[in-house]
RNA sequence: GGGCGUGUAGCUCAGUCGGUUAGAGCGCAUCCCUGAUAAGGAUGAGGUCCCUGGUUCGAUUCCAGGCACGCCCA
């Protein structure tokens, strides 16, 4: 007996018990523990965030990450899970400083860093239990008890190890970069961070004119949108090619580009003279600098023109102002130019003391003194202003500023070609990923800023004398205590900071570098750092590295993807991981990214309680998000997945169990006898090909080519195999042919839930349970996956049976058009083609087609042109390459063939025709035969095959027809009346002659279909009135005892 | 501004290694079925396969240019 299953389910609900299931029974652990000793399948699992709460894009990506690991459990690998988090970085302390209100490096140090990184520590972890329940909710299986964090102790040694072996390798090294550098966070920013915040601003502009020397009266103009860079103006930089104008205007001379003169001049008139020069022919003037705080970086070679390819004349007046401390153009031309990079602001984004004038105040605040001031010395020539788009700190939306900052780095520049050639060894799905936008990435790529000025993150392990001649870069926590001569337990800021190590040139005391590591840095090692590599599990890990499989969203292109990759390349020369699925985002149902404010998508606990959670991930995993393309995510296409899916298969089920449960059938044990039944056949061999297909797709990880095949065979399963094996459960002999009935459906149910077990864990665990037989695992996912077993498959019979599916479709098409309804029977179904294999393929399925289509014969026969017109068309896929250009000619003769040639053609003769004087010889292949169904017969066709239907009725007919009627009724009147499907009954009919004749000849039908025990025709009966092929009736049916 | 991706029915998406009749589901209309009922089936309407050029006997598919959207990077 099997737990008795309602055909109205509530998915949410029987998902909750598979889940305390799993809870009770560490089913989790034990699918893990079951498999080791085997080849292991490694993954890896990026951290998240843990102080935001998960979203659908991590839904998503937990969803792939879900099912590949399953699936590979399922296949015999040992599958370790461990989930992750990413405890640093700058969103954490921007939240610390947020709930202390404070901000910035003054007030934090004030405060002190001990206790600021404490206040860090106790909310990093805020969220985790929300991110655990969540997860868990998805049908995740994901070890959160073995969690890693990037801030346990033994993480952050294996950080420090591989930033010592890149130093041992000399891949590190530190330097100055212009980055974009947060004012009120006091950091320079990533360059993904960057991009997070551009928004549109109104901006400054203006045009300032600089004194030419030996010239009088000269001067070249230069257009900015940051004033408060004027006073570190170290040249101006114009286009070698350009051309530039020489204009006098009352007395004055000017110099900028031809192109933009019309910007400043409306009309001639309004200028003197123009004359035309070159950019190389201004190159090497010099002028007098515009402040005087730099005047001495004159002797340097400063305050010269200079050309660069970046000038161009999109904007401003072609001449560019070049203030190398502020701008990435700029440093690299002052680099090249020998010119001082002068930076006079401090780490909040003030003047320092060497612009006196203006000394403490915030740069963007000071842009109208500035500007106040150039116009007061006349060196204002114009002012606006500009809408453009200007990168703001993603966390606190201050405008950044580009400055050079004292930077660590990675020499990514120097192990580029390694990074290229170990991105070939990469599997990435989607493909195009590998050579377009990841492998495009490594070859541009630049050498990788990875310190941060900030506290909440591991330290760089370098100490350095204070005159910066001795520099030490310490590898593990024993180094660092043997150097330090102290005890270490905790490597964060405000514990290493006080370690001082002594010199050994004699050179003091040496400290810490004041830096923090990047996070992404941290995430970058996590394949060791999760390990404790090299102090822990160094044979394991050296076994088993790179990783099996990732998968993450495309976003990571950049970031984890990246940042694995260039320290898996810099320590051991190999990709970090083997195979790698990209999701794409998950938008809102308009198109726009989901947002809390806008509230454009529901919730994702709701959808969980409302359709669950394999309806959300089967409306996931099936849609090209898999292939990093976006998804507009939308309720309507979770309801649909439910709907076309899970409900059919749920219904299946319990259907099975409904009429095993009555004819207390169970799994016998052993005999799983080959069923003869062609139904069964055909089942299994579909159910073969399911298995074989599913396992191709999912071992190439196309996750959405995996699912789609359960579509089609759910859909196989419960319209064709159950609906026309209903009869086989319901008839009352206990049979062979029941039994064979069974154990296919059973048989077929326990497969299909372990091939959907990866995908769909929940539903197909409660199947499962149930139906699983003694002595098999508790458990679906304890399972082996199903290998497709040949032996079932029967190509001939999967092709016959979608011809025969072919038939009654067409068939159908006729009754439907002619208006004849499928409960009235007609005598005979013709199914003509020439095809002799077709026939003999679908003769022995020929009661299918009688019995859905509700004739009394099927007919085959091979006389088609009685039923169409023939006509052919040149099959050009044959003649394109063989005429060329004549096609065109060919094909035209071949449309006007006779229809009795055309016979010959399909008899498999060749037939030659003229074309253009020319002979042309033609065989079957090289033309398509088309089918016109001749006018007034009922007939259709499709393919080679044709359908025609009789449609003359015989009292017989008529009468059989009155009979189903009346069944059909009496159905519905159980039904109405709530009984229980085994509920005998007795029925009263009233009618006319013509009723009770066609009840008394079909008594044996009514009676079986009904479970009707007597029929009796009364004058007159108390029941409801119906009118049945236009004969008035009444019906009572009367539920009855019956004796056992 | 650059790189990558996407653009196919009202909507969500398949597909086309270049072949003359481009598919599915949803939605809509009409009808059928009803012991799968949060169902099921049939038929119909609905498409310049983003645009423009090129290659070709033939382009929705390949190439080039453009447009729109998205992501990433400047």
């Amino acid at each position: 007996m099997y737990e008795p299953v309602s055909n109205k389910v509530d998915f949410s609900e029987s998902e909750q018990s598979v889940l305390e299931f799993w809870k009770e029974n560490g089913t989790f652990l034990k699918s893990v523990e079951a498999r080791k000793g085997a080849d292991e399948f490694l993954f890896y699992d990026g951290p998240p965030f843990a102080t935001g709460l998960p979203h659908y894009g991590h839904l998503l990506a937990g969803t792939i990450k879900d099912i590949v690991p399953r699936y590979q459990t399922m296949r015999g690998y040992y599958v370790d899970r461990r989930f992750g988090w990413d405890c640093h970085g700058l969103p954490v302390e921007f939240e610390v400083e947020q709930d202390l209100e404070i901000s910035g490096k003054t007030q934090i140090e004030e405060l002190g860093v001990d206790v600021f990184n404490e206040r860090c520590r106790s909310i990093v972890l805020r969220y985790t239990s929300e991110w655990r329940s969540v997860v868990t909710r998805m049908g995740r299986w994901v070890d959160f008890d073995r969690d890693y964090k990037t801030m346990d102790p033994s993480y952050m040694e294996s950080i420090w190890w591989v930033f010592k072996s890149l130093w041992d390798k000399g891949l590190i090294y530190e330097g100055k970069k212009i980055l974009p550098y947060c004012p009120r966070c006091s950091t320079p920013l990533s360059n993904f961070e960057t991009n997070q915040g551009y928004e549109d601003v109104t901006d400054p502009a203006i045009t300032i004119r600089f004194k030419l020397k030996n010239e009088d009266n000269a001067y070249i103009l230069a257009w900015t949108t940051t004033p408060w860079t004027l006073p570190s103006n170290m040249a101006l930089a114009v286009g070698k090619d350009i051309v530039y104008a020489r204009i006098e205007d009352k007395g004055s001379v000017y110099y900028m580009a031809k192109d933009r003169v019309s910007v400043y001049y409306r009309d001639e008139d309004e200028y003197d003279k123009m004359t035309e020069l070159r950019g190389d022919e201004l190159v090497g003037k010099t002028y007098e600098p515009i402040f005087p705080y730099f005047a001495h970086c004159s002797d340097e070679g400063a305050f010269r023109v200079l050309a660069a390819d970046f000038v161009s004349t999109g904007d401003g007046t072609g001449v560019v102002h070049i203030a190398p401390g502020f701008g990435e153009d700029d440093y690299m031309l002052g680099m090249k130019e020998g010119l001082p990079a002068v930076c006079p602001v401090d780490a909040e984004g003030q003047f320092t003391d060497e612009v006196s004038d203006y000394a403490g105040r915030r740069v963007k605040e000071a842009d109208a003194d500035i500007m106040k001031r150039l116009k007061a010395e006349g060196k204002l020539v114009h002012r606006s202003t500009i809408v453009h788009s200007y990168p703001h700190c993603w966390r606190c939306d201050e405008p950044l500023i580009y400055r050079g900052i004292s930077t660590w780095f990675v020499k990514v520049e120097q192990i580029k070609d390694r990074l290229v050639e170990a991105n070939k060894e990469i599997k990435w799905v989607p493909g195009h990923l590998k050579d377009g936008r990841f492998g495009k990435w490594l070859e541009g790529a630049r050498d990788w800023a990875i310190s941060r000025n900030r506290y909440w993150g591991a330290p760089l392990p370098v100490w350095r004398s204070e005159d910066g001649e001795e520099v030490l870069c310490v590898g593990s926590i024993a180094e660092l205590e043997k150097l330090g001569g102290r005890e270490v337990k905790d490597l964060h800021k405000h514990h290493v900071d006080k370690i001082e190590i002594p010199s050994k040139e004699g050179r003091g005391m040496l400290k810490r570098v004041p830096e923090v590591l990047d996070c992404w840095f941290e995430s970058g090692s996590m394949p060791y750092a999760q390990a404790h590599y090299p102090f822990e599990n160094k044979d394991r890990f050296e076994a088993h590295f790179p990783a099996d499989f990732i998968a993450e969203g495309l976003d990571q292109t950049r970031g984890w993807f990246y940042t694995l990759m260039v320290l898996s390349v810099a320590l051991f020369d190999r990709p970090a991981f083997r195979n790698v699925v990209v999701n794409g985002m998950v938008l809102a149902e308009d198109g726009r990214k989901m947002s809390k404010r806008l509230k454009n998508y529901p919730d994702a606990m709701y959808m969980l309680d409302t359709y669950g959670a394999d309806a959300l991930r089967l409306y996931m995993i099936n849609s090209p998000v898999v292939r990093a393309e976006d998804l507009r995510f939308s309720e309507d296409g979770v309801k649909h997945s439910l709907r076309h899916l899970l409900i059919p298969l749920w219904n299946a089920y319990s259907f099975f169990v409904t009429y095993a449960n009555i004819d207390g059938w169970s799994a016998g044990d052993g005999s799983s006898g080959v069923s003869t039944n062609v139904l069964d056949r055909w089942i299994r061999s579909s159910l073969e090909t399911l298995v074989a297909d599913v396992a191709t797709a999912m071992d190439g990880y196309d996750l959405q080519r995996s699912v789609r095949p359960f579509v089609r065979f759910i859909e196989d399963l419960t319209n064709w195999y159950i609906r026309r094996s209903r009869r086989r459960f319901w008839k009352s002999q206990d049979d062979d042919d029941k039994s064979q009935a069974y154990q296919t459906l059973h048989h077929v149910l326990v497969q299909l839930s372990k091939v959907a077990a990866p995908f769909l864990p929940f539903i197909s665990e409660s199947i499962y349970r149930n139906l699983r037989s003694e002595g098999s695992p508790e458990s679906v996912h304890l399972c082996d996956f199903p290998i497709a077993d040949g032996s079932f498959r029967d190509h001939t019979l999967e092709e016959a049976m979608s011809l025969v599916m072919t038939c009654v479709r067409l068939g159908r098409q006729l009754r439907s058009e002619h208006n004849l309804k499928v409960r009235q029977p007609l005598s005979v179904l013709h199914v003509v083609t020439r095809n002799s294999e077709i026939i003999d393929s679908i003769r022995e399925l020929k009661d299918i087609i009688a019995d859905e289509l509700n004739v009394k014969k099927v007919a085959f026969g091979d006389h088609e042109t009685e039923l169409a017109t023939l006509s052919a068309k040149a099959d050009f896929r044959q003649l394109g390459p063989r005429f060329g250009p004549k096609v065109k000619v060919v094909a035209k003769a071949i449309s006007e063939i006779p229809s009795n040639e055309l016979e010959r053609i399909v008899e498999g003769d060749s037939v030659s025709i003229s074309v253009d004087g020319e002979e042309v010889e033609l065989g079957p292949n090289d033309v398509v035969i088309e089918r016109i169904p001749h006018d007034g017969l009922v007939v259709a066709c499709e393919g080679q095959i044709l359908v025609a239907i009789e449609t003359a009725l015989t009292d017989e007919l008529v009468e059989e027809g009155l009979a189903r009627e009346l069944v059909n009724k009496v159905q519905n009147m159980r039904k109405e009346a709530n009984l229980d499907v085994t509920q005998r009954i007795r029925v009263d009919v009233s009618g006319g002659e013509d009723i009770k004749r066609a009840v008394e000849s079909n008594m044996e039908y009514v009676q079986t279909e009904t479970l009707c025990v007597e029929c009796s025709f009364p004058e007159s009966s108390a029941g409801s009135e119906w009118e049945i092929n236009g004969h008035p009736c009444r019906i009572e049916v009367i539920p009855v005892q019956v004796e056992a």
